[in-house]
DNA sequence: GGCCGAATGAACCAGCCGGTACATCCTGTC
DNA sequence: GACAGGATGTACCGGCTGGTTCATTCGGCC
């Protein structure tokens, strides 16, 4: 059932709902398409057990994070830097959130397990920059929401858009040399952002 | 046959190429399914034209920015700000580029008609940036695709994964405040990018 | 009027695909 | 070994959907 689950994350996130067939996911298992639909009742039932999986180890990568320990700065270029790689390392992550808006989240909105588990990340965020509002190194009024979309856009958005992205500008996000320079712009532009 | 392109805008956009339905199309259109093979020969076809329209647009209006006659600093906060506005304008044109990146770039890649193109936006940057240097309100050694790509992952993301990100931080992205809000945020994050 | 090619309408089709009916088979329990 | 209930295999179905066939009409041109 764990094998299901990883097959059908492949093949949602590389063809969306829509495309997916659920065919094909019980061709790649070693069950049959009756466990299927025994299993998981339908499509869509197979589809947000796929999401709220990928959203729950999500969560789990992140909270093995511990920036406490380190200085304000130092933790903030730690956690952008972590994000950026995170995503980088798991486009199969990127694209089931990307096709989930696509569908207007309105799978995601009837899961039950998703809703009211807070997010590490956050909790990280508002206590590295009240540790550095403290100290003074960061600018108060910030909001750790509002700093997390930050963070979360600029690292999504190399990932997710890469392929319109490199066509239009000729250039090949994906090159080891593009990706180390995008990645410490980004680091660099969300602790200017903070900077007191 | 412009408005078959306008109807299958909006059905690509909502639904992807492969949640798009040819007869929902026809119905929607004066025409028949029949004509819209005739003109475009199959589905792909048609998202390609679809496709094609889109960018066509999007470079036509960023082509109406006259950025030159701005001091720089003022030029760039008032690039980023249409550029936020711009995005949130046309969910369509969003998630047509969303599709695309999910289809891997695949369609765009066989056009044509894009391809070669520079992108006005670049330009811009480059001219108001190479200002801002010479004038020494930016730093200089930065790349204007770069810039781009922040400022159109930081806008671009806002209105992409508004659902999952309204549904996990149960905020409310579209709310006028918060809008406003994260405006004026990513401004000052591209500004404080660019600064000496 | 007669010709030609572009434009169009209506009905149709073949294959795909989500989902199911039905019968069977394990596994544990008493 | 009888029973119950969960797990499975097979074969099938009905409708949707991209795409087509064929015949017809329209509009300009000589």
């Amino acid at each position: 059932m764990a094998g299901i689950l990883a097959v059908a994350r492949d093949e949602f996130a590389e063809k969306g709902l829509a495309g997916a067939r659920i065919d094909e996911i019980a061709a790649a298992t070693q069950t049959s398409k009756r466990m299927i639909y025994y299993y998981f009742g339908s499509k869509e039932g197979l589809y947000l057990a796929v999401l709220e999986d990928a959203y729950r180890r999500m969560r789990g990568t992140e909270a093995k994070l511990h920036l406490d320990d380190l200085p304000p700065v130092e933790a903030l270029r730690t956690l952008v830097g972590f994000t950026f790689d995170h995503h980088h390392g798991n486009p199969a992550y990127i694209r089931l959130v990307a096709g989930e808006n696509m569908n207007r989240g309105q799978y995601l909105a009837q899961s039950t397990s998703i809703q009211g588990l807070n997010v590490p990340a956050i909790d990280s965020i508002r206590r590295l920059y009240e540790r550095g509002v403290a100290s003074g190194v960061f600018r108060p009024g910030l909001d750790a929401i509002d700093i997390h979309a930050s963070i979360s856009a600029l690292t999504f958005f190399n990932v997710s858009n890469q392929h319109t992205f490199g066509l239009i500008f000729k250039r090949d996000v994906q090159a080891p040399e593009a990706l180390a320079r995008r990645r410490v712009n980004i680091i660099e532009m969300v602790e200017r952002f903070l900077r007191a």
